[in-house]
DNA sequence: CTCATTCGCAACCAGGAGGTTGCCAATGAC
DNA sequence: GTCATTGGCAACCTCCTGGTTGCGAATGAG
């Protein structure tokens, strides 16, 4: 079953990994951002005032979309895109434990020198 | 001198998407996973139980530098890497940051649901 | 009905990312 | 002094990414 814990934690990393790596473009971020401030949005609309062309956002969106990091709805003719905030929940946390972990080291080191 | 906020915004999500890019690969992430454990370690010790070769470690510590995520210090023969977790914790808030964003949107919306 | 919007699909292209191999220099161990 | 470790440099390869253009299909507006 292969279920040991360092395979969990491969696992997790290739995860959150895949989110992190969404999330690593400045038209995606500024995608996510603007998806973020509530309604959702065309394709359309989201390539309106961008320099490049729809088809480009179209792109973006789907790597969102495959993600998890974003939602899609047809509406008529149009495709609204939406903000799903669960895995930028679960890439922050990734950041807290890496975060806690480093401060506990720190915290450890600081003890053993001054014991 | 184009300093408005909006620019300042691009300059963010610029930066911190390239914080994102270089945490978006599964052998990067897992080596500031291990290098957040404590001990900074040379690049042959954390070549040793990988798959890749050497050369691949070295340049994803190369990555990893050029974002900030970790640095590097010459010890005798070994270069020993260790975490900078100033650039985690950025990222972490800018996660923050849309996390509150959305969840306000959620409530304006529910307020005006039930007005 | 007609027509402008909106979008998806496919082909194509340049460049960068990830990885390997080979080789050489520096350095510590004995 | 000799030798094994350690790692930097360069060349090379393959594949994915980010972007474009062109075109055709739905679909709403008039």
């Amino acid at each position: 079953m292969s279920s040991s814990a360092s395979a969990r934690r491969a696992d997790t990393d290739e995860a959150t990994a895949a989110i992190f790596a969404a999330l690593g473009d400045g038209t995606r971020l500024a995608l996510v951002a603007r998806l973020s401030q509530g309604s959702a949005c065309s394709i359309s609309q989201l390539a309106e005032h961008s320099a490049l062309t729809r088809q480009a956002i179209t792109k973006h969106l789907q790597v969102l979309e495959k993600a998890g990091l974003v939602s899609r709805r047809k509406s008529g003719r149009e495709t609204l895109y939406a903000c799903q905030p669960r895995p930028l929940h679960d890439a922050r946390r990734y950041l807290d434990v890496v975060e806690r972990q480093w401060d506990q080291a720190l915290g450890r080191l600081k003890t053993f020198i001054e014991r």
